[in-house]
DNA sequence: ACAATAAATGAGAATAAGTCTCATTTATTA
DNA sequence: TAATAAATGAGACTTATTCTCATTTATTGT
């Protein structure tokens, strides 16, 4: 587990260093997308406020984390190792907990040709895309962990 | 103008003020989504800052405001009208413009049926869903006015 | 392995977006 | 038009994030 996170660092000449295995760390511990709060109390002090704040910025510099906001504005954020496969986002309005999920292979060509036809009309270049559903989990947030 | 202003306050049981007015009108200006800066700039300190978040926050308790978070972590607001369609956002990385879009009807049922998918495999409730797209715009942002 | 150099860190000050408080003003209603 | 309730303005306050700078740590060449 440590190995692969030296390996992340070395792998993109990011020098290795405490702070930043650490945060790696508990970035790996959970799968699915984390706020900062829940960061800082994994690291328990054991990482500066700015030094965590420097790492997640070199850590998406390097294009291993991604970085969003929550409908409730909090800032989140989520590895992303080489093994993900594309994915989008459930947020429960209630727990707060986000989910990442897949959409099928058909839907995805579909919204490619939609994003050609929008690239065209707007003379744009697009380069990502992002769909994010928003609702509660039923069933006393029994996927809420 | 000012006529149709009065009728989302009245409407929507909400008191009609003359700052309700200004943010109104000044959301009216632009049909794209704007930041909170850019209402503050049209606003030239006729309304307060304190009463231009309230009067954002009565306008979204009676839906007729949209709040969102463009890709920079800008706070973006826009206005939803009746006769407003369903749409998505487009964002330009270079400019910072946002542009709303509207994608097929084919596109939006396969989504939908993705999304029922959805509920019942994370035994969720899905009441909204967004699609957001990244990229620049070429052609030296002909696009972003 | 070691010294020299560059880079990263910790601590806390600074900034900025957004919220809160409370005395005053404005809208609503009877 | 007066009485009452609601909304506003001004600025203090909070909180997330960034910045600064003295100190520590990693890297590199010998």
């Amino acid at each position: 587990m440590s190995e692969s996170s030296r390996k992340i660092l070395s792998d993109n000449n990011v020098s290795i260093t405490n702070p930043r295995i650490l945060v790696l760390e508990a970035l790996m511990e959970s799968r699915n997308p984390q706020t900062i709060d829940d960061l800082q109390k994994k690291l328990e002090n054991k990482v500066a406020k700015s030094t965590l704040y420097r790492v997640l910025g070199d850590l998406k510099k390097i294009n291993v984390l991604h970085e969003f906001t929550s409908p409730d504005n909090t800032t989140v954020v989520e590895l992303l190792l080489h093994d993900d496969e594309h994915h989008h986002h459930l947020f429960c309005g209630d727990c707060g907990e986000i989910i990442d999920v897949g959409l099928s292979n058909e839907f995805e060509k579909l919204l490619s040709e939609e994003i050609k036809k929008i690239e065209r009309k707007f003379n744009f270049q697009i380069n990502d895309h992002r769909v994010e559903m928003f609702g509660t989990c039923t069933d006393q947030c029994s996927n809420c962990k």
